[in-house]
DNA sequence: CCGCCTTCCTTGATCCAGTCAAATCAAGGG
DNA sequence: CCCTTGATTTGACTGGATCAAGGAAGGCGG
């Protein structure tokens, strides 16, 4: 990604117009890898106090189908949206905290994309999701550090 | 599995109580190797008519919680319940019409359960959904499949 | 620079999966 | 057989997400 290109360009090109909400919402996942969409709202009304959630949503969705966002969804939480596509990465989810990690797939050539029996299907995407505890909740604190804590900490959970 | 074991004798085994709501959704289950909670109520009403959503919801939290059954959560649908447990295996869900079938993670030893960076995290299970279109949607009619047909017409709910 | 048209945002209602809670009912040990 | 514990019923409710109507602003033509 050339430096000179700016978010506005991103928009522009994927034929979508540059407004505020949109900024402000690239704004913000460029600075949380993985947000949900309450976090995405707070978090963007610090630039534009005045979006709706239902903007967000619109939003995200127009990002998405213009390519300039993913949408992940852990089983069990609200959406997530990541800034990073093209590359077929995967994510390592805490069952604590709900933190999210990036994991490249770098398994070889592709283990994880082909199935041993597609059952008659057309396979075009494999998801990887890793379950486990992330580094905070091993040692006791679910939750608390700093980057876990911003996804929400619907974490341990509700109940 | 020993020919002779009933569900009656897995739910005791499992330290639950054998009750005509639970029979009726295993019974469904053993048929419908992916089915959704309003496929299972509604199946589950021709074994034992008076069963309420409620009481499948709280049948199917005990069983996977008796390690019964398994819930799988394809993203942007309801969860699915299966009684495939302890393989690992993964699935291949239908974009079009969101049939599933099952895959063994047959690539060898753990390619699928080792990802190549931790970040930290302690990982206890990988999951794997494989995306694309089944044998039927393929040929161009959507979701026509029998078992198929019965998870899915959300898509056009209304209007 | 102005105005128009399209697209987007706002407001508000609605949907759906899943959960919670109180009261009733039944499984199955004593 | 009764009692205790656990399961089910009924009904209300939450939270995430979508839909719909109207108003605002992006950005192109003139």
């Amino acid at each position: 990604m050339p430096m000179g290109t700016t978010w506005a360009d991103r928009l522009r090109a994927a034929g979508l117009r540059v407004t505020r909400p949109r900024l402000s919402v690239l704004q913000v996942l460029a600075g949380r890898p993985h947000a949900d969409v309450d976090t995405i709202v707070t978090a963007a009304r610090a630039l534009h106090p005045t979006v709706s959630p239902q903007a967000v949503y619109g939003v995200l969705k127009a990002l998405v189908a213009g390519g300039l966002a993913r949408r992940i969804e852990p089983a069990g939480a609200p959406a997530l949206f990541e800034l990073r596509v093209g590359d077929n990465h995967h994510h390592l989810v805490c069952r604590s905290c709900g933190a999210v990690a990036d994991v490249d797939c770098t398994v070889g050539a592709a283990p994880c994309l082909a199935p041993s029996d597609t059952a008659g299907f057309v396979v075009d995407e494999a998801e990887v999701v890793f379950w486990g505890l992330c580094r905070a909740c091993q040692v006791g604190t679910p939750g608390v550090t700093g980057q876990v804590a911003r996804h929400q900490d619907r974490g341990g959970a509700h109940a």
